[in-house]
RNA sequence: UGGGGUAUAGCCAAGCGGUAAGGCACCGGACUUUGACUCCGUUAUUCGUUGGUUCGAAUCCAGCUACCCCAG
């Protein structure tokens, strides 16, 4: 029944893209891999080092009986998410430049590509799920809720659910694994990839630096006592630890927030510390993936493999809106995303713009 | 140049004659399709320095050096 229907499947060279060609060439699509070539990280060496990412795919697809692709979307992704990824750095936000790939790239941009081809479907290896009730597809997390990615995918449209299929998302990590393995998949036993994808295992500051000038200054302490000096404010996010360098007596020192116009980072003692907490935020570009009223209460995660928290929403418009939490949230920072949920439906979610406490906004949190 | 005090890892800091706690920072690893958080692990043959006492000294004594405090 499915012989006809044709399906491109977004692969990386990961064992997860890989077992999803292999589950949907089984079920008898015409299953087609296609590499996407999104970032050109030729080395000093003049290497590029997804040669070898594609080479595991095409040592699958060769093993699966598929043909494969490469397509090039490097003028798309600079375009639509690295700018956008230096632009928030720049205005001192920390960016999540996987939400803007899954939004610009893999299931815009990629997806367009995959029907102007016939293709019926769109495929990845993402852990998620896609159900249909009630004559409409909602966003589930995936079955193995520890590997959940809708974090990641809640700016996709919602009718590009109808498009897409996530053929992992009724399984665990552990049995991809399995699978890959009983099939003797080239990639089987090959290490999940993490880290921004085109950064890679370069260091994250030293690859910045090669794109945004830094301006050290000086690390403050709320009172405005000179704990010590900092690289660029860019370097730091909210609720950050490491990297600063401060010794000395008592508890650990976190980021608690910038100051643009003076080149000030604010960093306080303790993770207790009450300038790390706030109890509501603002959020702009949401995009629902499920119709909602008004206000009404829900969970939230405002960082990946967060656990989510109780909150209260209320629309401001039909792109923004308020959050208040339950109890008291940590770090919550502008430029990332906070993604709502219903039990296991995905009900969408923006980005972060303001964060308040008590009435007040948080201006030092940038 | 009178008196008193302190000198232990990058920073705090235990130790008080029996063979260098701990915390912070750093580094390494785990976790992780963002950046983080978190977790685990490593890190002083040596206690400002030179001598002395002792079976044995970071611990006691003396000189020297540095810093701090009080008087000047």
């Amino acid at each position: 029944m499915n012989e006809n229907k044709r399906i491109v499947v977004g692969m990386s060279g990961g064992v997860d893209s890989s077992v999803t060609a292999l589950l949907l060439k089984q079920q008898g699509y015409e299953v087609v891999g296609v590499f996407m070539k999104n970032w050109d990280d030729t080395d000093e060496f003049g290497v590029c080092t997804a040669t070898k990412d594609y080479e595991d795919v095409m040592k699958v697809c060769h093993q699966i009986g598929i043909p494969y692709y490469t397509v090039n979307f490097e003028e798309q992704y600079w375009e639509k998410v690295f700018t956008y990824f230096l632009d928030e750095y720049k205005n001192g936000r920390t960016p999540n430049p996987d939400v803007m790939c899954n939004k610009e790239i893999k299931f815009k941009a990629f997806l367009d590509y995959a029907l102007s081809i016939g293709a019926e479907y769109v495929a990845t290896g993402h852990y998620a799920r896609i159900v249909e009730q009630d004559g409409q597809k909602w966003l589930l997390r995936g079955k193995d809720n520890n590997k959940d990615q809708t974090y990641f995918l809640h700016q996709i449209k919602p009718d590009v659910l109808e498009k897409v299929l996530f053929p992992l998302g009724d399984l665990d990590k552990k049995e991809v694994r399995k699978i890959a393995e009983e099939n003797n998949l080239a990639t089987a036993t090959k290490k999940d990839s993490t880290g921004i994808c085109f950064i890679g295992e370069k260091n994250f500051k030293t690859f910045l630096s090669e794109y945004l000038p830094a301006q050290p200054g000086e690390m403050q302490s709320m009172n405005g006592d000179v704990q010590g000096n900092h690289d660029g404010l860019m370097y730091y996010t909210i609720g950050q630890r490491h990297g600063l360098g401060i010794g000395g007596e008592g508890e650990p020192w976190f980021v608690v927030g910038k100051n643009l116009d003076n080149n000030v980072l604010y960093v306080e003692q303790g993770d207790q510390n009450e300038y790390l907490y706030s109890d509501r935020l603002i959020a702009r570009n949401v995009n629902w993936l499920k119709d909602m009223p008004e206000t009404f209460t829900c969970t939230a995660k405002f960082r990946y493999r967060q656990k989510d928290t109780p909150v209260t929403v209320t629309k401001l418009d039909e792109q923004s809106v308020q959050v208040d939490f339950f109890h008291n949230e940590r770090a919550v920072t502008p430029g990332q995303s906070v993604v709502l949920y219903q039990g296991d439906i995905c009900l969408g979610g923006g980005t972060i713009e303001e964060i308040i406490k008590e009435n007040k906004k948080l201006d030092y949190v940038g």
